[in-house]
DNA sequence: TGTACATCAGTGAACGCGCGTTCACTGATGTAC
DNA sequence: TGTACATCAGTGAACGCGCGTTCACTGATGTAC
């Protein structure tokens, strides 16, 4: 857009990826096309196989680093939180995750387009590990913390997907806060109502 | 295929939406054309349009259809269900009903491809109502009922979201009904461990 | 039972489009001496 | 400081493709009499 030089974009790479997070969430998969983000870039057609080989490696580098940014939230939010309101604190930014950016989490979560990858693997293992270590840090002698974590991420899952949908804002009112906060009291074990607390 | 009239197809309209829903769980929404469903009907590319206005019809109708079957489908499990666990009955009808047609179900709760539509609203609604109808039955009163279907509709969709993208399958083992047991004792309140029953 | 005709459900060729990807190329940049 | 040259990052035209959708049409079916 500015009058920078015509050949050498700078870091196309990056323009691209950043484009596409925009495009996603704006107009969809659909219309995630290589020339639309060439077109965008102000570039030629040809340029972005200078930096992927072919549109599947895009969007494979798409949602690697979706992922990391992602686990990156989660344990922001768990360090950030006050001490005993961690999972509830990471639910909350699991959410805010999805709805702040629904195109590039359904990239994430949606049917696969890319090709298998260990670096998305791992991504998606280190998101998942924020979670589980809060679990087991919290978890009590005998707990499964194996299926909480794999409860608490599919409620957090689920209700962003719902929220997505527009389902959550038929069925409930207030902020994403209060919802999280409404949802878990009246169906988690560990996050009971206030005066109970956690025994 | 078998070398009924050449004309006159019987049911286009039926054929259409059968094959759609076969071809989005083998193939994904990406593979699905007008024309691929022509093709596959042994149709002329302009036949489908005797039956539909648009694609965008096609996708709708074929919605309307799912989430109706997906509400007979929960209704039926609660139906069968022993007394007391058919809140269970219902996530296991859930997970099964999304794996057993992973497209399908990506199509239901995937970006919005289709045009508002009353009849769509309405089997939404009514699929979730049958949750939402067993979940007030159970509640007590000072219970957040509505809170409650929420959060079980969202642990249950986000299960099969996970067990879709292959996360649960790295973490549990078991069948479908043993995960889904497990992740519900190990979180929810009303789900607790057998020798401790429902208060 | 036989015929005329309206209607219904299809044909098949064609349109314009945007896509992913490949071709042979060229301008800009940085390094060696 | 100046020049030769390898390398890097782009150009732009072209390919073949499958798509959604429209055209004017025609064969099959069912109803009235």
């Amino acid at each position: 857009m500015n009058g920078t030089q015509a050949y050498h974009h700078g870091d196309l790479r990056r323009t691209l990826l950043d484009d596409a997070t925009v495009l996603l969430n704006e107009s969809g998969q659909d219309a995630l096309s290589l020339r639309a983000l060439a077109r965008h870039a102000g570039v030629s057609p040809r340029a972005p196989y200078r930096h992927f080989t072919d549109k599947e490696a895009l969007l494979t580098a798409l949602a690697v680093e979706a992922f990391g940014a992602f686990g990156e939230a989660l344990a922001a939010a768990d360090a950030a939180a006050e001490p005993g309101s961690e999972l509830e604190a990471q639910a909350i930014a699991y959410v805010h995750f999805g709805l702040k950016a629904p195109g590039r989490f359904r990239l994430m979560f949606g049917p696969r387009r890319f090709v298998p990858d260990d670096e998305l693997i791992m991504a998606k293992q280190a998101a998942f590990g924020v979670l589980q270590a809060r679990v087991d840090l919290l978890a009590r002698p005998g707990d499964d913390s194996r299926a909480q974590a794999v409860g608490y991420w599919s409620l957090a899952h689920g209700l962003t997907m719902l929220f997505l949908d527009g389902r959550v804002r038929d069925e409930l009112e207030g902020s994403e806060e209060e919802i999280i906060q409404r949802v878990a009291r009246a169906t988690l074990r560990t996050a009971q109502s206030p005066q109970s607390g956690r025994s």
